[in-house]
RNA sequence: GGGGUUGUGGUGUAGCCUGGUCUAACACGUCGCCCUGUCAAGGCGAAGAUCGCGGGUUCAAAUCCCGUCAACCCCGCCA
């Protein structure tokens, strides 16, 4: 139907006789001589109508988003008429024949990146949203980068193996969805939150090496990083320790990064859980920054700062941060702060200013010049910085400075580095659940314990000390990704789900499959599951949403405003399924 | 489940705090006319909004109050 896309000619078409077809994307009509501006996914191309044009009334006639066709002859632009900004800037074409192929009503916003549109009209008429450059390119970069995904694993010896999406509920993290049965009445599947079991049993096959790009279902509240199905770059690996998995993961993060032209430095960074919960106060802390935190409960240990005191009397410590001299906090700002970490919990915040070589504080007249001259030390003061001190008991501390940290970082606008990877490694395997009365696992409850660990399943005291083969993968703050190397021994799978609160019963009937197959010569194996949304978003620098890389997403009550789900049901419909609506 | 912000022609905003001057402003788009080198074309002109919806206060409500709906952001929740 096309002889040439509307973004691929030049000057060495020049003379050719092309056919282009495309939405119309502007008319300028200068009287004597009108301009149209074709466009399709490739490019936007300029057509030239002259008076004595047998189509110039027809040109005249159609609208924007009109979809037409157009016979043309190439030439050259008229010295001093080129158009640097787009790639067919320096040619037009001369218009023969022209067909309207269909109209278009005034769309309801102008497909222009620059005119900004509210997100519930762009998300109602997404096919229009679409044709703008933005959506085009995000999608399209999207697209780009699940194709390097499964070029980079296949030549690492993977295979993309589907799951169902019909699957059983089981109790994991989150609300399941469930569709009913209709040959099963009563009966319900449930749509994945994971293949978590799919690929283990995968491993249990002998596949060796699975990956999926694989659509994940959660029936939770919506956020502008959640959805209520999004996708997961999916895989397990056969006979391998962390450091198999992280190298996997590492190459592949490469790859796609040096696809958009970006260069990575490999392997990642690593930390232990509970160092990073100390330094930065976050199980995802975001590295493009450099602010660490200090430990200075031992400076005030004669204070008589009365604050400092008593939560030391109690057991307590006291950090801080120096935010250094890159914002010049005003009084409201701190307050604000203040507010920030008081609304969840702190006490107050202290801050320590060096001005002109003087330390300013409120808290000044209480503090020794010995007690100065250790903080100058241990934050290495210069002039210009600004200190932020918190103090509580050593759980409630780590939250506020992690807090303190963040807000630290929204004031500094220059990253040290554009990409932080960080591995944080050996998340604690259980958790105390106080309401439940029982242990959660912390990430995933088949995840395995450390193996010099092993010893403390049988030991109460120390269950919530246990260290586990879980890692997680952070990227600028973000927590992209999260794996472990998996139990694959029957009796380590059974004890950890019957510290979860599980009785045998319970057991057979949720995870009955998993356990039975872990009999049948289960290997060791592990793996990951990398957020595919957050990363797209990450690359395309959609500022967090990742309703920008999506192409039909759902708003945050949960519904889609373009195909107006959820809907209500046929009464045959749900006679079929023997469901009865109550009113 | 809780908190916050927003809702004004087709689109995006101003006006709201401090009610009257709002017969609702601006930009883009749309329509008409003019214009032979534009390219986010330009000039002149026009149409287009009972200010999300419902109630209340008041002589008077886009503006204040209550309720409600929707969108967005956050907490809870999301292994």
């Amino acid at each position: 139907m096309r002889s040439h896309t509307c973004g691929e000619l030049n000057k060495n078409h020049i003379g050719q006789v092309v056919t282009l077809c495309g939405w119309l994307d502007s008319k300028r009509n200068l009287g004597g001589v009108l301009f149209l501006i074709i466009r399709d996914l490739y490019g936007i191309t300029q057509i030239v109508v002259e008076p004595s044009n047998k189509f110039f009334n027809e040109a005249e006639r159609i609208r924007n988003e009109y979809v037409i066709k157009i016979i043309g002859t190439v030439r050259m632009r008229p010295q001093g008429n080129e158009n640097k900004n787009i790639p067919t800037g320096e040619i037009e074409v001369v218009l023969k024949e022209l067909y309207v192929l269909n109209e278009s009503k005034e769309p309801p916003f102008p497909v222009a990146d620059y005119i900004n549109v509210g997100e519930e009209t762009r998300l109602k008429y997404r096919y229009i949203d679409i044709r703008r450059e933005k959506m085009k390119k995000n999608l399209i970069t999207r697209s780009r980068i699940a194709n390097v995904i499964r070029n980079y694993l296949h030549s690492k010896g993977f295979y993309e193996i589907e799951t169902p999406i019909l699957t059983k509920s089981t109790p994991e993290g989150a609300r399941d969805f469930l569709v009913p049965s209709r040959m099963n009445p009563g009966k319900f599947y449930a749509l994945p939150q994971s293949p978590q079991i799919f690929k283990q049993l995968l491993m249990i096959s002998g596949m060796d090496r699975y990956y999926q790009l694989a659509r994940n279902f959660r029936d939770e509240d919506l956020r502008s990083d959640r959805q209520l199905e999004h996708t997961q770059i999916d895989l397990e690996m056969s006979f391998v320790d962390e450091k198999d998995v992280a190298q996997i993961v590492e190459g592949l993060m490469k790859e796609i990064f040096s696809s958009m032209g970006e260069e990575l430095t490999i392997p990642f960074p690593e930390m232990e859980y509970e160092e990073v919960m100390l330094k930065y106060g976050s199980d995802k802390p975001d590295l493009r920054y450099e602010y660490e935190i200090k430990e200075i409960t031992e400076i005030f240990k004669d204070t008589e700062f009365k604050i400092f005191k008593q939560v030391i009397e109690n057991g307590g410590v006291i950090r801080g941060i120096n935010a250094k001299n890159v914002h010049n906090y005003s009084r409201s700002e701190i307050d604000n702060l203040t507010k920030i970490l008081q609304a969840n919990g702190a006490k107050g915040l202290i801050w320590l200013k060096m001005k002109n070589r003087e330390i300013e504080s409120p808290i000044l007249k209480f503090l020794k010049t010995q007690e100065i001259e250790m903080l100058k030390n241990i934050f290495e003061i210069k002039d210009g910085d600004i200190v932020f001190i918190v103090s509580d008991d050593k759980c409630n501390i780590l939250k506020y400075i992690g807090i303190l940290r963040n807000e630290i970082i929204k004031h500094d606008k220059n990253p040290k580095k554009k990409w932080a990877f960080l591995w944080v490694r050996h998340f604690p395997l259980l958790d105390w659940n106080e309401e439940e009365k029982r242990y959660d696992a912390t990430h995933n409850p088949f995840t395995a314990p450390l193996p010099q660990e092993l010893y403390k399943l049988d030991i109460k005291e120390e269950l919530e000390n246990i260290k586990s083969c879980q890692y997680d993968l952070v990227l600028n703050g973000v927590e992209l990704g999260s794996g472990s190397i998996r139990n694959h021994k029957k009796e380590i799978q059974e004890k950890i789900f019957s510290l979860m609160g599980y009785s045998n019963q319970q057991i057979k009937e949720k995870f009955g499959t998993l356990i039975e197959a872990l009999e049948y010569g289960a290997p060791p194996h592990g793996g990951i599951g990398i957020g595919f949304d957050r990363l797209i978003s990450m690359i395309c620098g959609t500022e967090d949403s990742i309703r920008e890389v999506i192409a039909f997403p759902k708003t945050t009550a949960g519904i889609c405003p373009l195909m107006e789900a959820p809907s209500n049901v046929d009464e045959k419909q749900l006679a079929e399924l023997k469901i009865k609506l109550e009113k």
